[in-house]
DNA sequence: GCCAACGTTGGC
DNA sequence: GCCAACGTTGGC
C-alpha cells in the first residue's frame, strides 16, 4: 500500500466537509496539474492518504481512503483530467503543521517540505509513521 | 497582499 | 524544441 498525502484549501473543501460525508465518499476533483493527475492514477483501493490544509492552516488534519481509483473528473469535460474518490478515515487528535515538518530533521526530505505547489504526493512509510505519532496516532 | 517557485502556453 | 510571457499555488 502506497502513503499520499492531498491538499486542500479549507474554504473550497474542508476535513470538516470530509467528515460529514463519512462514511461515504466524494471525488477529489479539481486537479489540474499533470503530475498531481498522474500520482492519483497511481493510487489504489485501500491506499491512505494524509489530509492537509494549505493557507490558512497549513497543517495534516485527517487520514483519509481511497475507494475509487482514477476515473474522469466530472467537473470538467476536459478528458486529460481524472480523479479519485476518498473516504474520510479518522482525525488527528492534534494535527501536524507545516512548522512542525520542518523543524524535524526526519521529515527534511518530504515533499510538502520541499515542493509546496505539488497538491498530491507520495509520502514515504517512515515518515507516515513518524507524522501519526506525531499527531497523536499510532502509525495506521 | 506580496512574491518565489513552478507550470503552462504559444510564438518563433 | 526553445524560451519569454503569463498564470497559479501557497508560504510568509
Amino acid at each position: 500500500m502506497t502513503r499520499w498525502l492531498m491538499k486542500s484549501e479549507p474554504d473550497v473543501w474542508s476535513w470538516d466537509d470530509q467528515m460529514a460525508k463519512a462514511p461515504d465518499s466524494e471525488e477529489w476533483d479539481g486537479i489540474r496539474n499533470y503530475q498531481a493527475r498522474n500520482n492519483m492514477r497511481k493510487m489504489r483501493i485501500g491506499d491512505r492518504a494524509f489530509f492537509y490544509h494549505s493557507q490558512t492552516e497549513k497543517a495534516i488534519v485527517g487520514i483519509v481512503e481511497v475507494t475509487a481509483e482514477s476515473h474522469p473528473d466530472s467537473t470538467t469535460d476536459d478528458d486529460r483530467w481524472d480523479c479519485v474518490d476518498v473516504r474520510a478515515v479518522k482525525a488527528f487528535p492534534k494535527p501536524v503543521t507545516l512548522a512542525e515538518c520542518k523543524a524535524t530533521e526526519q521529515l527534511n526530505d518530504m515533499v510538502l517540505v520541499n515542493n509546496s505547489r505539488l497538491s498530491v504526493q507520495p509520502v514515504r512509510d517512515y515518515e507516515w509513521e513518524i507524522i501519526c505519532r506525531m499527531g497523536g496516532l499510532k502509525g495506521d
